[in-house]
This record gives C-alpha cells, sequence and structure tokens, in this order.
DNA sequence: AATTCATATATGAGTATTATAATAATAAGC
DNA sequence: GCTTATTATTATAATACTCATATATGAATT
C-alpha cells in the first residue's frame, strides 16, 4: 500500500513523468523505498484507472514523447488519509541478507567473514558519503523555512546515522575476530 | 533467494518440524529475516522436490504428528555454496514505511508527526529489551567458544545498535521540530 | 460448557517485487 | 563509424510474500 501513496506523494509537489519518478526514487528514496521502473509504470497505470491521477502527452522534438501525470482532487484526498493514518506498528519488516550471512556465519570460514565485514564497511562509508550530500543539500534548502526540505533532510540524516552505526557495529565484529584468531 | 538458505543453514545445527522453523524465525531471525508460516511450509515442500531435505513422520500421541525435516548431503552443499560466495553488493534493498511517511511528512501537522515520532521511539525502546535479553543469551554461550553463538550475538548486537540509533534521531527530530513551534 | 492457547501442517488467492526485454530517438565519447 | 549513456514508455514472466482459510488435538482458563 505504500509504493502509490509514494508516488501520489511526490505527485503533490509537482506533476511528473514516470521517468521522473523514477529517478526521484533512485536518487532520494533508495534507502527507505526503492521502485524499479516496472513498478513506477504500472503503479501509474493503476493509479489512472482509480483515476487518482491523470496525465497529458506532451510532444517533444529531440525525444520521446512525455507523459506527464498529475493529481487528481480523489488523488490529493486518498493520500491526505493515508498520511493522516498511522499503522498500528511502525515497524516494517525488512530482510537483510548480509546480517542473515552473519548469523549463519559459522559454516564459512573467520578469513571470509573478516574479508566481507571489511567490504561491508566499504559499502557503508561510501553510502554516508552520499547521504551526507543529499542532506546538506535539503539543510541548505530547510533553513528557507520550507517543512518539505526539513522532514526530507530528517530522512537522509537517518539514512547516515543507521550507516554510521552499522560500519561501528562492523569494525567490532572485526575486532571480535580478530582477538579469536 | 535468502529463505530457502536461511532454511538450509537453520536445519543444518538440528533437524526441526516446519513449526520449529516458525518459531526460530520470529524468536531470533525477525528484525532481519521474518517470515510466514505459510513461507516456511511451501519452502520446505519445495526444498522436499528439490531433494535437498528429507522428512520423516513422528508420531505424538498427545499432539498432532510431527514431520522432522533434516538436511541431505545434496541440501548442505547447496547451503555451503551461497554461504561461501557473497553478493556483488552487500545492501539488501529495505523498505521502511516510517520513513517514507517523515519523508512526506510536511503533508500532515507537526504535531501529528510529533505525536508518531514518540510511538517509534517507544516502539524501538521496546525492541532494545528484546535484542538486549538475546544477545546476553548468547553472550553466555559464546564464552564455552562456539562461534556459532558469536555470530548470533552479532547480529542481536546489529539490531540493538541500529535502535538505538533511531532513537537518538528521532529524539534529534522531536527536538527540531520543537524549535519551529 | 465454551473459549483461548499452544502445537502442528498445509493450500489458494491475491499482492508486491524483480528480471528481462522490446521499442525509439539523440547526444557524447572513443 | 561504433558504442554507450540518457531520455522515455510499456509488457511479460517469474519469484516472493501476505492474508485468509482449513484441519486437528489437548491443556488450561473462564
Amino acid at each position: 500500500m505504500s509504493l502509490p501513496n509514494a508516488i501520489l506523494g511526490l505527485l503533490h509537489d509537482h506533476s511528473m513523468t514516470g521517468y521522473d519518478l523514477k529517478l526521484l526514487f533512485d536518487k532520494e528514496l533508495n534507502s527507505f523505498w526503492p521502485a524499479q521502473m516496472s513498478q513506477v509504470y504500472r503503479e501509474l497505470g493503476n493509479l489512472e484507472a482509480k483515476e487518482l491521477v491523470d496525465s497529458r502527452i506532451e510532444m517533444q522534438e529531440s525525444r520521446p514523447d512525455r507523459k506527464v501525470y498529475s493529481l487528481t482532487a480523489a488523488g490529493r484526498q486518498v493520500f491526505h488519509e493515508w498520511i493522516n493514518r498511522f499503522p498500528p506498528s511502525l515497524m516494517s519488516p525488512c530482510r537483510d541478507e548480509f546480517t542473515l550471512r552473519v548469523f549463519l556465519g559459522s559454516r564459512t570460514s573467520r578469513d571470509e567473514m573478516q574479508f566481507q565485514l571489511r567490504r561491508f564497511i566499504r559499502e557503508k562509508q561510501s553510502e554516508i558519503a552520499t547521504y551526507t550530500l543529499l542532506e546538506r543539500k535539503y539543510e541548505t534548502m530547510a533553513k528557507k523555512n520550507s517543512d518539505q526540505a526539513m522532514y526530507r533532510r530528517m530522512t537522509m540524516r537517518r539514512s547516515n546515522i543507521v550507516a554510521e552505526a552499522l560500519v561501528l557495529w562492523a569494525e567490532d565484529c572485526l575486532e571480535e575476530l580478530d582477538r579469536k584468531a
């Protein structure tokens, strides 16, 4: 139920094409709500069938025509009902293959686990670099008293804080494995 | 691809029924790989069809019969191939509805967001209590030099560290919203 | 006597997500 | 001249997951 509402929420600000939406998902929502192209276009089709969005074709000369989607009044209402009613539990099920592999790690070698933990740290550090840039971008925007930029900055901060905590965790794990060796 | 391997990995230690597996998933794997009953039983069926596990019926007097699953030699091999080959990227896509709601939070009231952030903190604190217990359990077990307990403790530590970081994050957000009011 | 809880297995329908590929035009780099 | 990247849309198949439901037994509670 979240993907359609995410799309409605994004269209609340600006009318956009499926392609624009996909870029936004990749750049800014990826750490908490990734979406594939095929999902975005399909969902836009569903939303249009329910008349929560409508579209107009914009001709372009140098590129394929753009199909620009806008929120309808009904769409705005559905979105507001969603954003104003939070679910009973705020914990989303999260599947993390790396953690599963650590859980089952006694079936592989310590060397392998140390190698993978180091890789993990490097990946997280590069995530931190990305989120920090986005955080700064929203920080600048938020000073001009925009609530939207403030909330978006908060989510970037969240990703950053979690990634930083995970780096410390992985370093702890490495230390423990070193002690054992 | 992870669910079947998680099941194979768990059966590596002990033969178990689907019910036992489900209890394990709920108690210990829930924070990084939740699984429904229906998934567990269906997956056991798939694994048995592929002859990666086999089963025997154990009669019980006071309760329904138990169908106990064991890893076959082929199953052990498939599992070892999986655990020894980590994926190119260690980041799993993670969908978190609460973060999405914060991202889109400018469309609801500040009061509502503050209320929900406080709920969020309480939920995380109760998670921390749960993980801390499990962490201690494995801590005690790990002292008897078991690698398995060590790795499992690491994953509990991970859940704990992340939950603690999220509490700090949410408190930060609340502070910022207070300043604005 | 009726209900709930815990144990135990399983299937069908529906939803969500991933993977893959087809189509199309242009710009930029090699 | 060729490849790759970017912009742009759409469709299909396969996989994964959730939700609801069906069946069954015994112990404990109300």
